[in-house]
DNA sequence: TGTATTTGACCGTA
DNA sequence: TACGGTCAAATACA
């Protein structure tokens, strides 16, 4: 197989401008957790949307002749979102436990329950939908607490591979309106665990390219599961900021009917599972 | 019996 | 000092 090198050389570009534009997004992500960042919200999900652009077409690529090129050229990792993502609560319980220095403390385990550093910024996107979602990853609840001014508690997710694959992920999920019912997620961290994870065919709809997502094998979706045991379903009517806007990403609901097997659900919940499908993908 | 959830306690931050 | 994020023992569940 031979390219010509206009081909190689737009490849290049485009990875080098989604590059770019991570770290760009990285920057706005951060000023957005400050106060006085707040009117870049708006320059982040544009920014975003420039990512998706690049991701798409990035993706599109993987699934011709390029693909070995591009494996060749998206050999370092890529930017993930950052800001609280990927960010260690270094100095939870967990890490004290797994730290060698930790048994020599005087400190039980037990003393240093709740021994964490708060997070400064908060959740690095959150959505709301009339329903509480399956976005497709394994979740453990691991606290739940009542919140100020809110009628309801708000529970506190994190990745069920966190001790064994050291996933940061996390999610609060809070009931925000009775009637019809609302929910906040909350979501933080980026998922690294991939063990349970592995590539699956990933096409556009050429219906509208730009919009739509849809699964040619659900079969290669054995990672599509929730353990928790609310009552989760794939979200048609989910609305994200601080993300990508509601139009960025819309999952057909035939599409969304095709990710259940076996009473497996899942999807990608947004422009971040987007990241993660191109990094299983060994495009990331 | 192993795994997930519940819930009160703990503690850093604002 | 109140609030909120996390821990971990107790409990529930498959």
């Amino acid at each position: 197989m031979s390219w010509s090198w206009d081909t190689k050389k737009a490849i290049e570009e485009l990875v080098q401008g989604r590059e770019w534009t991570n770290q760009l997004r990285d920057l706005l992500t951060k000023s957005v957790g400050d106060e006085s960042g707040l009117e870049l919200v708006g320059s982040e999900d544009l920014v975003i949307k420039i990512c998706n652009t690049f991701s798409n077409t990035l993706s599109i690529l993987r699934n011709s002749n390029y693909n070995h090129y591009l494996s060749e050229v998206c050999q370092k990792p890529m930017n993930n979102m950052s800001c609280c993502d990927g960010r260690k609560s270094e100095d939870s319980g967990e890490s004290i436990k797994s730290s060698p220095s930790a048994s020599a403390s005087a400190l039980t385990l037990k003393d240093r329950r709740g021994s964490y550093k708060r997070r400064k910024c908060v959740a690095s996107r959150t959505n709301i939908s009339s329903a509480l979602i399956d976005d497709g990853y394994a979740w453990r609840k691991y606290g739940q607490k009542k919140i100020l001014n809110a009628n309801h508690p708000r529970s506190y997710y994190r990745c069920t591979h966190k001790n064994e694959q050291g996933c940061d992920a996390t999610k609060q999920v809070q009931k925000i309106q009775d009637d019809p019912p609302k929910y906040e997620t909350m979501y933080s961290g980026h998922h690294t665990c991939k063990n349970t994870l592995k590539p699956f065919p990933f096409i556009m709809d050429h219906n509208d390219s730009s919009k739509l997502i849809s699964f040619s094998n659900q079969h290669d979706l054995p990672f599509f599961s929730s353990s928790s045991k609310e009552d989760y379903k794939p979200a048609s009517d989910i609305t994200y900021y601080n993300g990508s806007s509601s139009s960025d990403y819309i999952l057909s609901p035939p599409h969304l009917s095709s990710f259940h097997h076996d009473g497996i659900s899942g999807g990608l919940d947004s422009v971040a599972d987007i990241d993660d499908f191109l990094s299983f993908n060994g495009m990331g």
